[in-house]
DNA sequence: TGAAATGTTGGGGCG
DNA sequence: ACGCCCCAACATTTC
């Protein structure tokens, strides 16, 4: 083969690029495209920060590809008519892709492969869903045993390095990236390969050691802070998974293995849920556990909006949504917390508050993003008892103890004293007015009673969980 | 990767 | 000195 196609989808990155390398591995001219697929990236479930993210990853691409004498070539359009018509401009022997598990990705390349030369190669993950199942073939729907077998496999072989030079591509037409000036988040996460690695090697090289200690810390930098380069292919599996293991084989104090284990663990539960979705497409639109389909949620337009914007009147929720809205991340632990409180306390549809995260999130991943929803609201696999309801004041004194994570992202609260922090309504209000904070002025009553809702829940999971 | 309700224990105040 | 009560601290059960 002398020209072959290497299809972009979720892996913009030239190192450890499996698809790429293989495509190299056939011919010399390798035509790198990216499809703006209006059915994905036009869907309800992106949002203007996703999609900024994805295009200056793809202006980032592309510098990369141009330092080595190569180019992107953008389209956009249906996969199948753009591929096909690309063939036969530039007479393309073959295509090749980093294979993506998600229903819809699959339901398109089984299309393509019927009538183009598709070659899919793994990636997204460390191992395919095929060999991620029980002795008998069955997937499995608990993640501990999941994650007994995952760590007995082999990671084969070390992270590829970038090709030094690519060949030319011919003379295509290829439209300019759009901007999107729409997406402030550019200021907290910049996009693109060089920025994932960058931030892989600080992990690595830093926190990852206090990982088990300050992950849960929403006022620290504790987490790893890559899941949107994870997202995009900005950084690839394999070289998180190898940066933590030379970690792992350097370490001598016991904390520090078990840090840099428990860090292992999330990217094993990001496998699991991706495994998940390959076996029970069906989890995107309805509970996984049969018993919790027929829940009776309130669902009040104005109390949803009140959550979206970061005006519960918890404080530990608001800054939470207001820290997603404004970069397009959220703390893992904040997931939980706001995911707890748009279920449980505000007793919302687990699937309004997935697609809202989808929208607003650069991490938004269809395999996780609906794993997490499904695990707090206690109806998918392995997930959360129904009876597990967070309780958003306790959540802020365990994990917020100065009230730093509340006061950077809730300006309102910045003067009141730590100890109402958490539950300012319960401030005096000689204290409310000395602190320029009147509740219910200044910051919102609190949308619902904690007490009282923590009932509600039980009984609405209880009537329903029992039929 | 919860939190509330309930049960148990033991120290100290006090008649 | 003794029994009683209170309640904090911790453990267990329940949702």
């Amino acid at each position: 083969m002398k020209t072959v196609i290497w299809w972009i989808r979720r892996d913009l990155r030239l190192a450890d690029n499996q698809a790429l390398a293989e495509a190299l591995r056939q011919a010399n001219t390798v035509i790198p495209v990216f499809i703006l697929d209006p059915k994905l990236w036009s869907s309800e479930f992106v949002g203007p920060a996703r999609l900024g993210f994805l295009l200056d990853g793809l202006r980032a691409l592309d510098a990369s590809l141009r330092e080595r004498g190569s180019r992107l070539i953008l389209r956009k359009g249906d996969p199948l008519e753009v591929l096909r018509a690309l063939c036969q401009e530039s007479l393309a022997e073959g295509i090749f892709a980093e294979e993506d598990y998600s229903p819809y990705a699959r339901q398109r390349d089984e299309k393509i492969a019927l009538s183009l030369p598709l070659n899919l190669v793994p990636g997204v993950t460390i191992f395919p869903p095929q060999i991620l199942t029980k002795a008998n073939g069955e997937p499995y729907t608990v993640f501990t045993p999941f994650s007994r077998l995952w760590r007995s496999l082999p990671v084969s072989s070390s992270p590829l390095p970038a090709p030094e030079h690519l060949l030319i591509v011919p003379e295509l037409l290829s439209l300019d990236i759009p901007a999107q000036p729409n997406h402030p988040t550019d200021s907290f996460f910049r996009a693109g390969e060089p920025e994932a690695q960058r931030r892989l090697t600080y992990f690595t090289d830093s926190n990852i050691i206090q990982y088990a200690s300050t992950r849960n810390r929403m006022d620290l930098d504790g987490t790893s802070q890559l899941s949107p380069y994870l997202r995009l292919g900005m950084l690839s599996a394999r070289q998180a998974v190898w940066a933590a293991r030379k970690v792992l084989d350097a370490a001598v104090k016991p904390e520090d293995r078990d840090s840099v284990e428990t860090w292992l663990n999330e990217l094993i539960w990001r496998e699991f849920y991706s495994t998940i979705l390959y076996y029970f497409p069906f989890v995107r639109g309805k509970a996984f556990k049969a018993n919790l389909r027929q829940i009776l949620w309130r669902n009040n337009p104005a109390v949803f909006s009140a959550w979206k914007a970061g005006l519960t009147g918890y404080p530990v929720v608001d800054a939470a949504m207001r820290q997603l809205n404004a970069t397009g991340w959220m703390h893992n632990r904040a997931r939980m917390i706001t995911a707890s409180f748009l279920t449980k306390d505000l007793l919302i549809d687990w699937r309004e508050g997935e697609r809202f995260f989808m929208q607003q999130l650069l991490d938004g991943d269809p395999a996780s993003n609906n794993g997490g929803w499904q695990w707090t609201a206690g109806t998918g696999t392995d997930a959360a008892p129904y009876f597990r309801v967070f309780n958003p004041i306790l959540q802020g004194k365990k994990f917020d103890p100065e009230g730093d994570y509340v006061r950077k992202w809730v300006p309102e609260l910045k003067n009141v004293p730590i100890n109402y922090l958490h539950a300012p309504w319960e401030m005096p209000l000689e204290v409310q007015k000395q602190m320029g904070c009147v509740i219910g002025h200044d910051y919102p009553d609190p949308i619902v009673d904690h007490a009282m809702a923590r009932k509600r829940v039980l009984l609405v999971y209880r009537g329903q969980s029992q039929d």
